[in-house]
DNA sequence: CTCCGATAGTAGGATGTCCGACTATCCGGC
DNA sequence: GCCGGATAGTCGGACATCCTACTATCGGAG
């Protein structure tokens, strides 16, 4: 039970440094993952299902994510031009420039884990691997 | 920023697991723990501000919990017979029999961290303890 | 070529968390 | 004994997440 709130905590503790470092962004850690994948996208687009299947949310936390990015300017929705039933979300030039900005800007807090030097995180990388492998959340890069 | 990811998801899988045991009860991990803070004190009563300063929640957060676990017939407000402006919670013969029940199916499933030995549950909070502390959550046991 | 199950997104509703603002009460100093 | 800052809870609003249900489209079986 120890364990399990350390992890608790320690999520916690992350998710509220990270969203602290992004506010002057107008950007939660959800939005800026989100942000970060279509960066990472060879054609800055991705249909929201993928997005969620990477990010490992429901497609409605998806749908209200890109609603907000959307608002905010930094991504647009197009019709999948591949698929019918699909939208893909695409991140504008507004988009890539606040995403690179937010993202110098966590590095300087070495994104909340600055107690930690190279082998603590991959302390908590290892440890942690377990329990996402034995959830389904491999670990392993997919290839696109 | 692996790290990094890796306590979001690990938390997120973790949170997912404990909230589908409690479902039969109708509780959620938040309330579970408001609950079992409520068994452990020696009154069975807290107030609520003792209660988000335990939880390192907010004090909205806490009349939330607590509004929704009295609703249900759980725990009980009362005026705090010694100090005007607070609230205890108490819990009730109903919140203690659910709380008892819903730790012996949380212990059945390890707590979501079947895949961990008590070493390997050691070494999460072992690992994660730098980050609580610096954070200023001491793992270290309070007296009441 | 048509039909039906599977899939992509969205809408509505529940929960939990935070922040800022507000009320009521407490308490120490004058 | 009074007064003003500190403290306890609550309320309203913003976000994120999930679930269920619904619409529209896709695609394979017959």
């Amino acid at each position: 039970m120890t364990a399990v709130t350390s992890i608790m905590r320690a999520q916690q503790i992350l998710l509220g440094e990270l969203d602290a470092a992004l506010k002057p962004y107008e950007l939660t850690f959800a939005r800026y993952e989100a942000l970060v994948l279509l960066t990472f996208s060879s054609s800055g687009a991705l249909p929201l299902g993928k997005i969620g299947e990477r990010l490992m949310v429901h497609p409605t936390s998806v749908t209200n994510t890109i609603d907000r990015l959307e608002r905010q300017g930094l991504v647009r929705r197009r019709p999948n031009p591949r698929d019918g039933r699909g939208t893909l979300a695409e991140i504008t030039e507004r988009g890539a420039e606040v995403v690179e900005a937010a993202t110098r800007d966590l590095m300087a807090i070495d994104f909340g884990l600055g107690a930690y030097d190279e082998t603590g995180q991959a302390e908590i990388f290892d440890v942690l691997r377990h329990l996402r492998v034995a959830a389904g959340d491999f670990p392993v890069k997919e290839r696109r």
